[in-house]
RNA sequence: CGGGGUGUAGCGUAGCCCGGUCAUCGCGCCUGCUUUGGGAGCAGGAGGUCGCAGGUUCGAAUCCUGCCACCCCGACCA
């Protein structure tokens, strides 16, 4: 029992370490701020790839790629862009290292190797992108373009945060340009709802779609739609964007299409995109003090056997029968481990699977094989019972099902606890200070009220929410006019 | 970059005020035997430039000075 963890539910650190840990490569801060992502959380990622990817090309995306490095020429050519990410860029200046004469054995960058050019490692990929469709778009019957591209991207932050904010973080970034402004915000507002769908279906993650303010809009953006989740502690967590872009990056770029008509026009484009953030997501959501909790849509693994034996001979008849179960669920596309490791007991063993959050657990023993019977245990309850061997296929297709709505239900539970309606200042900052959460109030929709509130209690917009009910009412700040309530909240 | 804090074994730590068998304890690791229906027990063992560099002293993990690193809070952000 020493070693079991015991962290305040909120302390979601301790999780990571099944799944990923923070870079420890060099004395130097940036690269701490990278992540090393473990076998076991790099397959949930992939897993999170697969169901994305076959949502993009569904609508129609296709997969492609481009540079890591960016002409800091071509960088600039948006200019709010790049100067939205100006303050967080790591520049390439050099391409070569030589033998430093003074020192032995150590390496000095050579000064003869100084490029002309420097070349900034992509923050986000509009720029070398935009860059390229200039020369694939001539005419309307070059459009829509609409590529997806899974990489990394590097954003020196002055403080990360492990899967929140790493200074390299992986993820997909979708570019997309249009003949018409109506289908470039109908193309943004589709991704809003794929993003929305992955979410909720795959990762039990109930969320609220949206649109930003003008301050929390991307840097570029005319629009920007997201969808904003609620963790445990309740702070909100941004967890997917997607922004139409406008005009700004064509113009930029001078991306021209001659019309059907015969006219030329600049195109219209959107981007979106989602990080190994929602990893972050997905912990803080749903783990409790027993470590993770795996919604079984995502698992990397679904269901997790363990034997009970006494001796060589009862591990062999055991392990028969598990195999038997394994191979029926396989037949089902489970995914099981049958772990009949001999160096650790039952109990060890029953206790790592529920720190990896393994959604099902098989406990097989003697008195199982007499009756034949198993033990089977939920992870998000932590209830057992025991069931027929015979029925165990149903009853794990089942009960992988029920998990998976039980773990959003239960999340969602939590988030309408939370969503606290407001009308005066006072009971805002109160809110937001004792209680958390989201906090629905009326905006009067100027910057400088937003800004205002964000002092007085650091909590921001989070989102304004698509299904908005229109209503009259008063500025929780100001006292000037608004026509709707928005969210805000603290987030990470 | 501002404010606070911390650096002792792979991890987590005691000791620091008051210098001298103080390098402590737990986890983990290795060996052996016994164990196996909820993180095993016993016995033995390996592992440390006490963040780095100076200084004070007969003697420094402990006191002084400088440096470095990390963590938390703030500004920035998916």
């Amino acid at each position: 029992m020493a070693n079991k963890l015991t962290p305040r539910s909120t302390d979601y650190s301790k999780w990571y370490n099944e799944i990923v840990v923070q870079a420890d490569l060099a004395e130097n801060s940036a690269v701490r701020g990278c992540m090393i992502i473990k076998p076991y959380g790099y397959a949930i990622w992939e897993k999170m790839q697969a169901e994305l990817d076959k949502m993009f090309k569904a609508t129609g995306h296709e997969n492609a790629y481009f540079p890591l490095f960016v002409p800091k020429s071509l960088f600039e050519a948006e200019e709010k862009n790049a100067e939205g990410f100006a303050k967080e860029c790591a520049v390439v200046t050099h391409y070569r290292l030589k033998n430093d004469p003074d020192n032995k054995g150590k390496l000095i960058v050579d000064p003869e190797a100084k490029l002309e050019e420097e070349l900034v490692v992509r923050p986000t990929s509009e720029a070398v992108i935009w860059n390229t469709y200039k020369s694939w778009i001539q005419s309307y019957r070059d459009l829509p373009i609409l590529i997806n591209q899974w990489a990394n991207v590097v954003r020196w932050e002055m403080r990360t945060r492990l899967f929140l904010r790493t200074a390299e973080f992986l993820w997909q970034e979708g570019h997309t340009a249009h003949a018409t402004k109506a289908e470039a915000i109908i193309e943004a507002k589709q991704m809003n709802q794929v993003y929305s769908d992955f979410v909720q279906n795959y990762m039990a993650i109930p969320v609220i779609q949206g649109t930003k303010s003008e301050s929390e809009r991307f840097a570029g953006a005319e629009e920007t739609y997201c969808i904003e989740a609620l963790m445990q502690d309740g702070k909100a967590l941004q967890a997917g964007t997607s922004h139409f872009l406008g005009q700004n990056f064509a113009k930029a770029f001078d991306v021209k299409y001659a019309t059907s008509q015969g006219g030329l026009e600049y195109v219209w484009a959107t981007s979106w995109g989602v990080s190994t953030r929602l990893i972050g997501a997905l912990i803080m959501t749903h783990s409790d003090d027993h470590g993770l909790v795996l919604p079984p849509n995502l698992a990397p693994i679904q269901v997790v056997i363990i034997p009970i034996y006494k001796g060589d001979e009862q591990q062999a008849q055991i392990a028969e029968v598990a195999q038997k179960i394994k191979a029926s669920l396989e037949e089902k596309n489970i995914r099981v481990k049958f772990d009949n490791r001999d160096k650790f007991k039952p109990g060890y063993k029953f206790n790592e699977y529920e720190l990896k959050g393994v959604p099902l657990r098989i406990a097989i023993g003697p008195k199982d094989l007499e009756k034949g019977t198993l033990e089977i245990a939920r992870r998000d309850t932590l209830s057992k019972q025991y069931i027929s061997q015979n029925d165990i296929v149903d009853h794990v297709t089942g009960q992988l099902e029920v998990i998976q709505i039980d773990l959003f239900e239960k999340a969602k539970n939590f988030r309408e606890e939370n969503i606290r309606e407001v009308n005066d200042f006072e009971s805002f900052q109160k809110t937001i200070k004792e209680k958390g959460g989201f906090v629905s109030a009326h905006w009067d929709g100027t910057n400088e009220t937003e800004e205002a509130i964000k002092k007085k209690t650091k909590a921001t917009i989070r989102c304004i929410p698509l299904e908005n009910t229109l209503e009259e009412g008063v500025c929780v700040f100001s006292g000037n006019p608004s026509k709707q309530r928005v969210l805000f909240a603290k987030s990470y």
